[in-house]
DNA sequence: GGCCCTTGCACG
DNA sequence: GTGCAAGGGCCT
């Protein structure tokens, strides 16, 4: 008798085993709906030999599969691609299954849609309005309603003329096909270092190999324009190619220059796709016939039959790794897909993470240096200017020479560009009266003002409130003060400034959509705006020729934390924004704000010096034992009820097994100790390389229990440690 | 004795 | 994840 292993979309559950009914053909990979209960459920017959753990049942227990739906069967290496992500991330391999089977309707087969022609035959009686219809309809083909909107009549006279056969249906497949790329459309002038690594990527995607790059060169290097060669030889090779981009806000300015390069936009992929864009995009990638995706990290479990290159854009950014469900890196499972699928992984970032370096030293990765271009834009002069000396006035934020080198800059007609990693206006708000703050009811975290929307946010789960009025403690009216600055209070102290300077705040509030984000790129492009103040979202991607300062309000703002990546991400993060200065025939200059002008990553800013960085953070892991030299891992407990936590928590410290190499701190409440009206604890496991830190945590969770309301979740190679 | 709510477990 | 059966408490 035949039998299947099925690996359901319930992630609660195992593999299961089902007969496959005479007549239906079901293999591995095949995406089938099976009986649970009195259920059905959509899931992926699999490999019998790679869950050897699961006890199989007597034949009479089987029941049959319902179903093989109408889509290409997951392939093998994506199979072998799901396991090892549920087994390293220590997630259920139906939770990753899951993201690979990201659109239900997909599932459901072709889905076609009546359309409708002109036959050229007139019907027996004409009226004004068939006459109307069928003259300005013509040839045009289209849905029912489409046509009446043409032919300026109702729904009705269309179903005449059809009646009469003056028009046909034609079944249409709802997905039409994407446009393909063209490899020839505009090939790019590059200089000879450019040139010798494209080939070296293009020979890699013609060679079918594993190989991992690290594409690395400053802002304005060229690394698009040199990755794009590698993507037009795998489109010339015949295979698909995914670029994943670490967010939404970057699409809209990849696919223009995309598009210029190749004469059509790449199949986009991201949360934000409607049901019907889902569907139509999955479908394409299944069949093959997409041939560049570009996406968000979700992209990167898509069933892609004949993958030929990934690329990793800003490969540093910590926004690759997932923080909620599968806490994946899209950016290590991307090397895992090219191991695994035999291809190349280009890694592209002008700051790339320790871990990636550190590869390259070890020699497993090769690094593309791609150096300034001659004679085109350098990097600009960096300043510190140090808070302690230099302050500005009591309840202002930029520093007195950063005020006179703006002056300069908006007296020359030139751009500025202030960066602030804080959305909103102030980041704490309290009564002067009696000191109450505003805190989330669900999480422990301050209430940020936004005074252009006159709303309180809580930015970890979008609790908002309006903006209030009097303190609701102690009731005094006009007794609360705003702490502290959001990139609102810095563009009001600019407008208090310059009163006649056109001033642009860019966050993810005033950006949040690729249409808004266009629209400030052509204003500031066109001189429509004299001073940017920004978050992180505007230190990448863009290229303003005519922003020739830059200003750091905070750099000692990401050191906060004080988690292993601190120096690291702010190194980056400065680093980044700095490279916005600058860019094009005009000299940059950019301003660092610091109340330590002493520390490393400071002083490495100011001297321009990225290596001498990377050795000393290098050094310091390699003392602390942190990655890539150690590794970590972190258990998080959280639950409604506190009790039931902080019990949960207390257990599992208890059973933590003793492993040589091994140190495990805590339980601890964390410090995000209530999230969502969730309150949490935290475990953090160290170790080094040799332990096998999914099996001891494997072995030591399996043998516990705790109540079903509460979640475990374990969290390999955090990046947050909140 | 009957009813409701919670809990635990099976689902192939 | 969800449906169901078992067990315990409590009302009539």
């Amino acid at each position: 008798m035949a039998r299947a292993r099925v690996l359901l979309l319930n992630a609660a559950l195992g593999p299961l085993d089902y007969r496959i009914p005479h007549g239906m053909t079901a293999r591995p990979g095949s995406i089938v709906v099976a009986p649970l209960g009195p259920r059905q459920l959509v899931g992926v017959v699999w490999d019998e030999e790679s869950f050897p753990d699961v006890e199989t049942v007597g034949d009479n227990r089987l029941r049959n599969l319902l179903e093989v739906l109408d889509a290409p069967p997951l392939p093998e290496t994506l199979r072998r691609l799901i396991e090892w992500t549920a087994d390293y991330y220590l997630a259920p391999p139906a939770a990753v299954l899951r993201m690979a089977l990201a659109s239900m309707s997909a599932l459901e087969g072709t889905r076609t849609v009546i359309e409708y022609r002109a036959t050229g035959q007139l019907p027996d009686r004409m009226t004004e309005q068939r006459t109307q219809a069928m003259e300005r309809i013509g040839d045009r083909q289209g849905l029912v309603r489409e046509l009446a909107m043409i032919g300026g009549v109702s729904d009705t006279v269309i179903r005449g003329l059809v009646k009469a056969g003056a028009f046909e249906p034609i079944e249409v497949s709802v997905d039409t096909p994407f446009p393909e790329p063209d490899p020839a459309h505009a090939p790019p002038a590059l200089s000879d270092q450019q040139m010798a690594a494209a080939t070296d990527m293009a020979d890699a995607v013609r060679a079918h190999e594993f190989a991992p790059f690290l594409l690395d060169g400053v802002t304005g290097s060229g690394k698009t324009e040199v990755y794009f060669e590698a993507i037009a030889a795998a489109i010339r090779a015949g295979k698909q190619t995914l670029v994943l981009l670490p967010e939404i806000a970057l699409t809209e300015p990849f696919l223009e220059r995309f598009e210029k390069r190749f004469g059509t936009v790449p199949v986009n992929w991201h949360s934000g796709l409607r049901q019907s864009e889902r569907r139509r995009a999955w479908r394409a990638i299944a069949a093959g016939e997409a041939r560049v995706v570009v996406g968000a990290r979700s992209a990167l479990f898509l069933p892609y039959p004949n993958l030929g290159l990934i690329v990793v854009d800003e490969a540093h950014e910590a926004s690759f790794k997932q923080e909620e469900g599968v806490h994946y890196h899209a950016r290590d499972v991307a090397v895992m897909r090219g191991l695994i699928e035999h291809f190349p992984v280009v890694l592209a970032s002008a700051t790339p993470a320790i871990e990636t370096r550190h590869q390259v030293d070890l020699g497993r990765y090769r690094e593309i240096k791609l150096p300034a271009r001659f004679g085109g834009a350098q990097m600009p002069d960096i300043e510190g200017i140090n808070l302690l000396t230099d302050p500005p006035e009591r309840g202002r934020w930029i520093a007195p020479p950063l005020v006179v080198a703006m002056e300069e800059v908006l007296a020359k007609g030139e751009q500025s560009l202030l960066f602030l990693n804080r959305r909103g206006y102030a980041p704490l708000t309290l009564c002067r009266h009696c000191g109450y703050r505003f805190q989330c009811p669900n999480c422990t975290s301050w209430m940020v003002e936004h005074r252009l929307t006159k709303r309180l946010a809580c930015h970890h789960c979008g609790h908002v409130i309006p903006a209030p009025r009097f303190c609701p403690e102690c009731k005094e009216e006009d007794s609360l003060v705003a702490c502290g600055p959001g990139v609102e209070r810095i563009a009001d102290e600019v407008k208090a400034l310059w009163p006649q300077a056109r001033v642009a705040i860019a966050t993810s509030d005033t950006l949040h959509s690729p249409a808004r984000a266009a629209d400030f790129v052509k204003s500031v492009e066109a001189g429509d705006i004299d001073i940017i103040v920004g978050t992180q979202l505007i230190t990448k991607g863009y290229h303003f020729p005519n922003l020739t300062l830059v200003g750091v309000i905070d750099a000692d703002l990401g050191l906060e934390g004080g988690d292993l990546r601190a120096s690291e991400r702010t190194f980056q993060q400065i680093m980044q924004v700095a490279g916005r200065a600058g860019r094009g025939e005009k000299p940059g200059h950019v301003f660092i704000q610091t109340r330590m002008p002493d520390a490393e990553v400071i002083q490495a800013l100011i001297a321009g010096d990225s290596e001498r960085f990377y050795l000393i953070e290098t050094e310091n892991r390699r003392r602390a034992n942190a990655p890539p030299f150690g590794r970590f891992a972190a258990i998080i407990i959280s639950s409604e009820d506190s009790d039931e936590a902080a019990q949960t928590a207390r257990l599992i410290g208890k059973s933590a097994p003793q492993v040589e190499g091994m140190r495990v701190y805590g339980p601890a409440p964390a410090p995000l100790s209530v999230l969502r009206g969730r309150h949490r604890h935290r475990l953090l496991i160290h170790a080094t390389r040799q332990v096998d830190i999914q099996s001891v945590i494997r072995e030591w969770l399996g043998n516990l229990v705790w109540k079903s309301t509460t979640r475990v979740a374990v969290d390999v190679d955090p990046y947050s440690f909140m």
